[in-house]
DNA sequence: GCAAATATAATAGTATTACTATCATAATAT
DNA sequence: ATATTATGATAGTAATACTATTATATTTGC
């Protein structure tokens, strides 16, 4: 699995971080813990300081690694988008016939997520649950335009646009591939985030997920029935 | 018009201000300058001290009449729906044709705010432009089940409740009137924010705007044709 | 195995934030 | 004209978001 990792770390910009995390102990540390952190207290509460006495370190040495708890969540995000888009390639990657792949998609873009075994110190279903409650906020900021040019938000466009391109694959006629592959990526989490809050405002529930709901959608939308 | 700020007013929580900011020129001078102050500095670096400063007025005073700026977000946001509300129900009413009202609805919930004369303080294209760039942060908090509980989000809830209606009412077998109601109400703010900053990520643009991308999924997802 | 380099820890310090409290003064209402 | 209420001025506190400096570990190169 070390090459999944590289190239996972290859897709993140280095310019998130002063000092690459993965090339320390302390540095996985701060990434493990500020995971469990950022979920525990919400992003708003989370401060280097407190993490550094949760993880038995100092204030100063978290800043060698991440500027500002803003680029840390940034990291996160693009290690989440990035380990996602892996699994993408991964479970589409031969599938020939569009609709089966667009379906395939669907499933690993708007499924719950699950543990995965190749990373000991990153949880990945709490990085979910972070992503879901706080992913909007690194982009909702004044400092959007010049983050996007230095590439910060490059993998969540990449995967946006492999979604978009898997959706005119099967319908090239369907004038909104772009908004639509945006809205899936997106209202996914916010389906997810209403199910455990409003759940007055979704059909999600425990036995409806995101992914029946999305790929019903897109099929109707599509000129196109799904497979099964 | 002086009704329709009754009924504004009226459906915006108590518990949201500490007093009234339509009561008093003071009051109304924070929502007016707050709006443009918050637009031009973002919800982060917005403070209560600074917009004291450009009032001419006193920070204490501020707090005389919100808790915090987070409250104040939460006012605005409730006087946007609460506006948006009264256009639906204006627009809408009396429309008895099923189809054609949810044409209309999708108008007037995705379509680019105008101004309002009506009230002279508040900038309804600015606050639009807040909710677009804000309004996710009023709700992706730890406090956001007792803050629902306290009925801080019933107008947003009112208004989602009000279009999965005219969907079931086109289509009455479509199974996720609910979700998709919140997706359009959500989807249409994201895809604002995308045109604005992420535009490889949207088909709206200056010809094709979130309407008709609305317009054109809804009617594609429930088996229902527009109109015209 | 030791020196040099590097990483981490400890401590201190700054400007700002997000308030609360108190008191003075201005405006208004009776 | 007086009492009430609203606003302003000032001060103070704990926490945040850092930066800087110095000390102490730890690692690495020879």
């Amino acid at each position: 699995m070390d090459r999944l990792m590289q190239s996972l770390k290859m897709g993140i910009n280095e310019k998130l971080y002063v000092k690459d995390p993965e090339s320390s102990s302390l540095g996985k540390k701060i990434i493990e813990q500020g995971i469990l952190m950022i979920d525990e207290v919400g992003f708003e509460s989370f401060t280097f300081k407190k993490l550094g006495t949760k993880i038995g370190s100092n204030e100063s040495s978290i800043y060698r690694y991440f500027e500002n708890k803003h680029k840390l969540l940034l990291y996160l995000a693009s290690w989440y988008w990035g380990w996602t888009e892996y699994k993408l390639v991964f479970a589409t990657h031969g599938i020939s016939d569009s609709v089966e792949k667009l379906q395939k998609a669907m499933e690993i873009l708007a499924q719950t997520v699950e543990e995965d075994e190749s990373f000991t110190h990153i949880n990945e279903v709490i990085l979910n649950k972070i992503v879901i409650n706080e992913y909007s906020k690194s982009y909702l900021t004044k400092e959007v335009d010049n983050e996007n040019k230095q590439g910060y938000f490059a993998i969540y466009k990449r995967l946006v646009d492999r979604l978009s391109e898997m959706i005119i694959a099967v319908d090239s006629e369907y004038p909104y591939p772009s908004s639509l592959a945006s809205m899936v990526m997106e209202g996914t989490l916010h389906q997810f985030f209403l199910k455990e809050h409003f759940p007055a405002l979704t059909n999600c529930n425990e036995t409806v997920t995101p992914t029946e709901y999305f790929t019903d959608l897109i099929f109707r939308t599509l000129k196109a029935k799904p497979n099964g």
